[in-house]
DNA sequence: TTTAAAAGCGATATGGTTGTCTTTTATGCG
DNA sequence: CGCATAAAAGACAACCATATCGCTTTTAAA
């Protein structure tokens, strides 16, 4: 975290891959259970689970305990932009503060870099914004799987 | 660094404030100490003069030991791309490989991100890759001193 | 009503970045 | 040469994101 890194944090990723893959192999009312995302995806299921929890309580996924339960979508699923998601795992910030982190940067006193960033940050929300996990899922779905399994 | 967050390292904020601050204070020839740098910028002295260590060792600076010496400017100084400073801070693995670190992401098999990121990040690349420090150094010295210095 | 399966949750480890402190090395000056 | 000064270098501490573990809660099914 930390930095104009072009990377994602593993939460967001893990979040991310783990909708898609809830959304890839379940049909509406199924559900799929944290061990089985996380044996597929290869990942830490403790972890995963976590931050599935918190997919879910923002609405973007459904849960249910017990035997038969899991995980599975929901009416908002699919309609969700990916904003949704970073802004769960990563939080706005990001897109608020100085990519310096200086407090007084602003408009009128800019940090050094805060024009020349300017663009390609409010490009990468209003891609984040605009895009759907729906529009993720149009691609050949074997591939898609594929891609995000393992690593 | 670890995520598309859109905050860049310490490491290299520092380096960048740490370079502006010596190219603006220093006409050729002259030295600025660590002390007073670090003093300037609100920045822990210790860790600024390793930063500030390799960036010399990468000749965007120079340095003299003992009585009278510091960090001083060079031939190389303000003709230094951004994305110099960024390679011996954070390492250039972040436009490389994949947003999501999924080893397997490539072209032909591509994570649901790749193509949505790649132009961002191309932007982003070709920003750094051709803005230097004296392109940072155009606008009025003494709101730029302002802006780097505290926070 | 009991049992077992599955998510939820808090406490604890791990690793990399950031930050501190001390010692070493280089340099200018008397 | 020897001393004072300042960067260089290395050892160690703090912190945060990531990861793990064990226990609790919920719930379907027998």
């Amino acid at each position: 975290m930390v930095c104009l890194q072009m990377f994602f944090s593993k939460s967001f990723g893990y979040a991310l891959r783990g909708v898609i893959y809830v959304a890839l192999v379940c049909e509406e009312g199924q559900r799929v259970q944290v061990d089985e995302i996380a044996a597929k995806l290869a990942v830490p299921k403790h972890f995963l689970g976590k931050i599935m929890n918190r997919v879910v309580k923002e609405g973007i996924l459904n849960s249910t305990k017990g035997p038969y339960g899991g995980f599975s979508i929901n009416e908002e699923t699919l309609s969700s932009p990916l904003i949704r998601l970073l802004r769960i795992t990563d939080g706005m910030e990001q897109f608020k503060s100085c990519v310096l982190k200086l407090r007084k940067c602003n408009k009128d006193k800019p940090c050094p870099l805060h024009y020349l960033m300017e663009i390609n940050r409010n490009d990468l929300l209003k891609n984040f914004s605009k895009t759907t996990i729906a529009d993720l899922l149009k691609q050949d779905k074997k591939m898609l799987i594929e891609s995000i399994a393992t690593f």
